[in-house]
DNA sequence: CCCCGTACCTTGACAGTCTAGGCATCGACT
DNA sequence: AGTCGATGCCTAGACTGTCAAGGTACGGGG
């Protein structure tokens, strides 16, 4: 399978954050595991990128953290939607799939 | 229809502008036009974004120019692919079709 | 004469990703 | 006891590519 080069999340981790988030709170570090494994590690989530995310989602309203202990009984950090940020998943996957079938007329064959 | 926010070409547009190639050599200018054309102008391409990445293409022997006159007789540099440039657009395709499958799966219902 | 479209290019700001670190805790293994 | 890896959070700095906004030049039409 193909390798994905880096920087290929730019502008797609946050929308899929949001969607992680969808199933219930979970904490960032369990964020990223999730993606991972739901992606057959074919995404890679940077904790540099990760974390950064989160902040600045939490800054626009998009979610809401609280600490809490983890399912290994240690300190983190809880994350859930509010309101705004299940907007703005809607939002952004409506870009998200019209970007899509634009450039794969482009670039797929028919 | 979505708009589409900002950046959301940030890479992309190479391969675009490799796949449009394709259909011939063109000229720069024309590349956007057509590029924008074929997608309803649901992408514009801005110049500033064209000409480096034209200029970085060339630079990697992606692709070649050539000055030559345009449909309506003005000075234009042509671009065309070169073998590495094919190889680039399917190696660069690929990565991008793998990318959409992995994160539909996560955003798309189902 | 002036403006708009064509055609190319450059500069600077900016955002978001990456690499590469650091900190703390806990369990497992030596 | 000591070490190591995994868990869990965070930061600093480099980098890359996009954007906005400019500039240049030429030609045709009003």
């Amino acid at each position: 399978m193909p390798m994905l080069s880096k920087d290929r999340l730019r502008g797609t981790l946050d929308v899929l954050i949001l969607k992680t988030l969808t199933w219930g709170p979970r904490h960032g570090y369990a964020v990223a595991r999730w993606l991972e494994e739901t992606t057959g590690d074919t995404l890679t989530i940077e904790e540099g990128s990760l974390y950064p995310s989160l902040y600045r989602m939490e800054q626009r309203g998009w979610i809401e953290s609280e600490w809490g202990t983890s399912e290994l009984g240690r300190q983190a950090k809880f994350y859930k939607l509010t309101a705004a940020g299940r907007k703005q998943l809607r939002v952004e996957t409506a870009e998200w799939q019209a970007f899509v079938d634009v450039v794969s007329r482009v670039l797929l064959p028919g």
